[in-house]
DNA sequence: GTTCGTTGTCATAGT
DNA sequence: GCACTATGACAACGA
């Protein structure tokens, strides 16, 4: 199989190559990223979307948030994770450049346009025109050249089903601009490809892409109907040896459509390369071709995918995917803290994208997707993009240019992610794969402006905590630096610092409960949902069978278990509580909430049935259930159902008290029944009473908490104005002195001699004259104010 | 088996 | 005085 894949891929690409240069248009490139998946996936490896383990590692990454499959925070969810993969997108930078332009030598019969005016326009994209450019550039070589470098860039259409939506559109686009000048010896060849992609065993079924394929095809006209035969062939799998003979041996179909190929075909890549060199010099040091960057990625090549590339610019796999999966990791981590930002990030995020890209205004994948070739080169918007999600948890330490958004904003065109990705790829194993990538991001404690810069960035309680120990940190070492404050001073402020509060912010917020989320649901479920809760009460229906009352009566147990659960979880404000792991444990679910079987509660006036009624099988079936009634009951509930009391406890516990006693004077009730009934509204009622209590008692906790950690920011603050007041006052003292001794050497006496230093002074007076004195004067008229001091002391 | 967090319950004070 | 709420304390329960 490593042979045919091997034996395929070159041919495959010694086949495009000659192509190209005969001038026979194949936008193979938009074939192996748009319409065959399964190319691009035996040439590059299994996508992400089809390992078993990405997808895992997806879902264990992503859905470890724990966020409940019914809540309402899905869609930030589902938002992030295709921001995530947007970012993710941004790491697969081991497309070289070559490739790019492999796929642009051709001559373009109807437009008539020079080869060398047609390798402009790839070259300016290669080089990095604007964005702007590109997209307004509306010529069907320019925007077939852009879906060359979209789709050859992203050799991981498979984002599509990680959530990243491919974009199709400009996708589309660009496949009916690479499509509409085929041939019908192009459209045979391809033909020959996907059955060559079949006889090499990818299973059709890892494809999938045929609704795609129908979409494509509907928006087709005619023109394609032949084509579309062909591939409703290819799908069908039939008439294959009908259509092409066979190669006997490896089954694969021999491309008889061209003749004369046959022998091309053997022409070696290096060849091939050599041609291509010829055309673009790749290697030199050009500012329209990053020849770094291509050197670098064929020595990757070669180095780490000689079986399949032999020095083709391919993207080694490996590599790629440990990068992916490093980032992932990175994700992961960084997947809580960036559930808050995403609002304001994916506001900007979106904007730029929707600014850099051309074809595809509505998804914005396609932006980073297909602009990242473009991105790469020339511009900063999407490493701006990177940066601002990268640069979420801190800033990187081992690449401070990387996510620095200063370093951003006046680094140089060629951007360090596309740096990392080049210098650092022959030994990406070596470097992502021993070492954390985590700790990469994190920034140095005391990297005082850079990390200023990232914190605003940084989503709370991680940025708070990490702006307000920077601040400390900032203001106590310029307090060690400022004149009056020693280091034992700044020792004391810091100990100050840190002992200010009885309380540890991290550790406060152990005691943080969503039970006000808890309450304040189950509020909103009662109120819609039953007439009780105009009782003033919370309307918390306590017990289990609160999922099950009359839905004529008002439905007290409006609080269902599920709802419940659906509550909480929709609830939890991920600005106050994610990223806090202490929290973990607190939405305990505990059995008062399960629900119950509805049969018994809806009519609890109704007799169990005996045992003279049932069957012996019966009675076996229904026992553990009753047993298991029992068990998700609460005493009440069972007191109330071993004494027979005629309503539910919802009723007795929720009702007004008017109603309730007009409930209790229907019935009939023995005093041990009234007993009981007024016990368990007691008990209820003092049940949700201390649920609001503790409610508001972490309330008040987390309160106090965020208090605290107010002032502790004000006083870091203030603590910062301070010193510079302070580091002002010491300049303006220099300036001050500067002047001093400035003016003291321009003044002359009588002679025309300067006045010794030692001798004379400059003296101020209140009306705001300088005066020249001698230094005896001054020595006695300081002196005197002196003795008036120790006087008065005395 | 111990620890810890959650929950229910009781007693009591306050409204 | 009654109904209700608030809260501390305790026990049961489950992880």
């Amino acid at each position: 199989m490593l042979y045919l894949k091997k034996y395929f891929t070159e041919g495959l690409i010694q086949f495009t190559i000659l192509l190209s240069l005969i001038g026979v248009r194949v936008d193979l490139d938009t074939y192996l990223s748009n319409q065959l998946p399964p190319l691009r996936e035996i040439i590059l490896g299994p996508s992400s979307a089809y390992t078993q383990t990405q997808f895992h590692n997806l879902r264990n990454t992503l859905d470890g948030y724990g966020i409940h499959p019914k809540s309402v925070d899905l869609d930030q969810f589902f938002t992030t994770r295709r921001l995530l993969n947007q970012v993710r997108q941004l790491d697969r930078l081991s497309v070289p450049s070559p490739e790019l332009s492999t796929w642009l030598v051709h001559c373009d019969p109807e437009t008539v346009v020079s080869a060398a005016s047609q390798s402009s326009p790839s070259i300016t994209l290669d080089n990095g025109a604007s964005l702007e450019d590109v997209n307004n550039s509306e010529t069907p070589t320019m925007r077939g050249g852009g879906g060359a470098l979209e789709s050859t860039y992203n050799p991981s259409g498979e984002d599509s089903t990680l959530g990243a939506v491919a974009p199709e559109d400009s996708q589309e686009q660009s496949n009916r601009d690479g499509n509409d000048d085929l041939t019908k010896e192009d459209i045979d060849l391809i033909d020959i490809l996907w059955r060559q992609d079949i006889d090499l065993g990818a299973g059709r079924e890892v494809f999938n892409y045929s609704s795609r394929q129908k979409e494509s095809e509907a928006e087709k006209p005619s023109p394609e109907e032949e084509r579309a035969e062909a591939q409703e062939r290819w799908r069908n799998g039939v008439n294959l040896q009908e259509a092409q003979p066979v190669d006997g041996e490896t089954g694969e179909s021999i491309p008889e459509q061209i003749p004369g190929l046959g022998s091309q075909t053997s022409l070696s890549l290096q060849e091939c390369l050599r041609l291509l060199e010829a055309t673009f010099p790749f290697g030199e040091e050009s500012p329209e071709f990053p020849a770094p960057v291509v050197t670098a990625e064929l020595a990757v090549a070669n180095e780490e995918a000689p079986s399949t590339s032999r020095g083709l610019p391919l993207p080694p796999p490996l590599p790629q995917l440990d990068l992916e999966q490093q980032w992932q990791d990175i994700m992961a981590i960084m997947e809580l803290q960036e559930m808050e930002v995403n609002n304001t990030s994916e506001n900007s995020f979106l904007s730029t994208t929707s600014n850099s890209t051309n074809t595809s205004g509505s998804t914005s994948e396609s932006g980073s997707v297909g602009s990242f070739g473009l991105t790469r080169s020339s511009t900063l918007i999407h490493q701006d993009v990177s940066l601002h999600q990268a640069s979420l948890p801190s800033c990187s330490q081992d690449f401070p240019t990387l996510f620095n958004p200063e370093m951003d904003a006046t680094s140089t065109p060629r951007t360090p992610l596309l740096t990392m990705s080049s210098s650092n790829s022959s030994n990406v194993n070596s470097t992502f794969g021993a070492t954390n990538l985590t700790g990469l991001f994190l920034p140095p404690p005391l990297n005082s402006t850079n990390n200023i810069t990232c914190t605003p960035v940084l989503p709370d309680p991680f940025s708070t905590l990490l702006e307000e120990s920077m601040l400390d940190e900032i203001s106590l070492l310029d307090l060690a630096m400022e004149e009056g404050f020693n280091q034992a001073q700044a020792s004391q402020l810091e100990d100050e610092l840190d002992s200010d509060s009885g309380l540890s912010l991290d550790s406060s917020h152990s005691p943080a409960s969503p039970s006000s989320s808890e309450t304040s649901c189950s509020s909103a479920a009662s109120s819609s949902s039953t007439n009780f809760s105009e009782e003033g009460a919370v309307g918390y229906s306590t017990d289990s069978e609160s999922a099950a009352v009359e839905p004529e009566e008002g439905a007290v147990g409006g609080y269902q278990p599920e709802f419940n659960k659906l509550c909480r979880m929709s609830y939890q404000d991920p600005s106050q509580f994610h990223g806090l792991p202490q929290l973990d444990n607190v939405n305990h679910n505990h059995t008062y909430n399960l629900p119950l079987s509805s049969s018994f509660d809806e009519h609890p006036e109704l007799p169990i049935p005996t045992g003279k009624k049932m069957g012996r099988e019966k009675q076996s079936k229904l026992k553990p259930q009753q047993d298991f009634l029992d068990k998700q009951s609460s005493r009440d509930e069972r007191r109330a159902r071993a004494m027979k009391i005629p309503f539910s406890n919802e009723k007795i516990i929720n009702l007004p008290v008017e109603e309730f006693n007009e409930l209790l004077s229907k019935h009939h009730l023995s005093e041990a029944q009234l007993a009981l009934v007024r016990d368990i509204r007691r008990r209820g009622k003092n049940k949700m009473a201390a649920q609001n209590c503790r409610k508001r008692k972490l309330d008040t906790i987390i309160n106090l908490e965020q208090g605290v950690h107010d002032l502790r920011r004000d006083k870091a603050r203030l603590l910062k104005e301070k010193m510079e007041f302070i580091r002002s006052i010491r300049q303006m003292k220099q300036k001050v002195q500067s002047l001093y001794q400035e003016v003291f050497t321009q003044l002359r006496n009588e002679e025309g001699r300067p006045y010794p230093p030692s001798e004379y002074s400059l003296q101020y007076s209140a009306d705001g004259s300088v005066l020249i004195m001698p230094r005896t004067m001054t020595d006695q008229q300081t002196r005197k104010p002196e003795k008036k001091q120790k006087d008065k002391k005395k």
